[in-house]
DNA sequence: GCAAAAGTGTTGTGATTACACCCATGC
DNA sequence: GCATGGGTGTAATCACAACACTTTTGC
């Protein structure tokens, strides 16, 4: 029995792969682009990404892209969106959009060239329409971070909860109350207190560590 | 300025459409299901979907395809996830998969030929990745349930509470109380009271409609 | 001692739950 | 009348926000 393609597989449709990567610095939540080096957009800032290659799972393709731009792997890694309106790009290109988190300290070891890190509230014009993706993307991380733990994912193994309520205020982009917000996190049974504490400033802070026995957002039925 | 493609157009990837219908039926969520008329999986049940055209955006693949198969427009449409591992088909494709609501009396207008409505608690064998992709769109409905008013795409313009209670009782599962539930949803603001009941049986019950001021659910910076 | 962050205690408020109870209709 | 679903009332509980207060450090 031979397979019938109803459509040729040249279908004048390329399937790409972009990534909005988060990290936090100094309080404000930041994002690596990559300037164009070819048209269309050439020399505009742009998210990281490459085209889909035949052999290769659309995740796959995600971590890579995401790899050759942090040289590390993210704390998570999900997908957002499938961008494939007409006119986004003088070619026909369904974008298959991801979002990943990754560590501070990550990020901040594998800084590579023709890759800059911007605040996202101060982006430059961007290529395509990478500036609602980001738009998105941003809305997706301040609703989830509401209902799941990827806060957690800007952050190092060890952490005060001073931390962790400075990651929850970037996104957020509002202050929250200690007292409170100590209660809500420990709690929620998320958090593993350990023996070591941060000193240098007033009163030693305790750290403490994420228990991997739960997931840092819920997936459904999806293979992770 | 000339453009240069990083692969060449025939990448050997193809773009197709799927959509998860779904209505509610004598208390049972159902959805429609096409049997394929060529491999691969012959005969199989499949989600009803198609190739997209280099000139159709993604959104209005899925609304032709949708009115294709039930003949009407669905009261809610929103993507749910791109698909595109390599082994799903013997041809490497991306599905992007969208799923809507239609109203009982919407399907119930409109049967086509080889279309059969199935309850989503006795579904045959599915062709390709099917059966995963309704999976996760069924967790997605009923997690959307919790947090926006998607239930009432389910319902024509006028209806009980108790006809709303018996599409969120279906969808979640569960009996609901019809003291707290009426509660809620007076409060949530989403609906308006009519002068009319339905009578037929014990006490007549009055007619509610949907307050379109308000959405069916927040989508967040994307156009809708 | 003093400032400041770490950490604890207390109180009020609003949403949710469970359930008792009354109302209006068909039979 | 009586069964049944429509509709109202109410008290207990819980999560959360607001804020006073204590503890422990650096200087």
């Amino acid at each position: 029995m031979t397979i019938t393609p109803i459509t040729p597989a040249d279908s004048g449709i390329r399937v790409a792969v972009s990534t909005v990567i988060f990290s936090q610095r100094d309080g404000r939540i930041v994002l690596p682009l990559v300037r164009r080096t070819r048209d269309p957009h050439e020399g505009q800032w742009a998210l990281p990404g490459g085209w889909v290659d035949a052999a290769e799972n659309l995740d796959a393709t995600a971590s890579r892209t995401l790899a050759e731009t942090t040289g590390l792997a993210p704390s998570y890694l999900e997908q957002l969106y499938a961008f494939g309106d007409i006119g986004r790009s003088p070619e026909r290109v369904v974008s298959i959009v991801y979002w990943a988190l990754v560590r501070e300290d990550v990020a901040r070891a594998a800084e590579q060239h023709n890759v800059e890190w911007f605040d996202v509230s101060e982006l430059p014009e961007l290529a395509f329409d990478h500036t609602q993706i980001v738009d998105y993307a941003l809305w997706r991380l301040r609703n989830k971070v509401g209902y799941s733990r990827i806060a957690h994912g800007f952050l190092p193994s060890h952490f005060t909860l001073a931390d962790l309520r400075e990651v929850y205020e970037s996104i957020l982009g509002k202050r929250l109350d200690p007292a409170n917000f100590r209660r809500q996190v420990e709690n929620s049974g998320t958090l593993i207190p350990t023996d070591d504490f941060r000193t240098g400033s007033h009163r030693p802070a305790r750290l403490y560590r994420y228990n991997h026995d739960v997931e840092l957002a819920e997936r459904g039925p999806l293979p992770h």
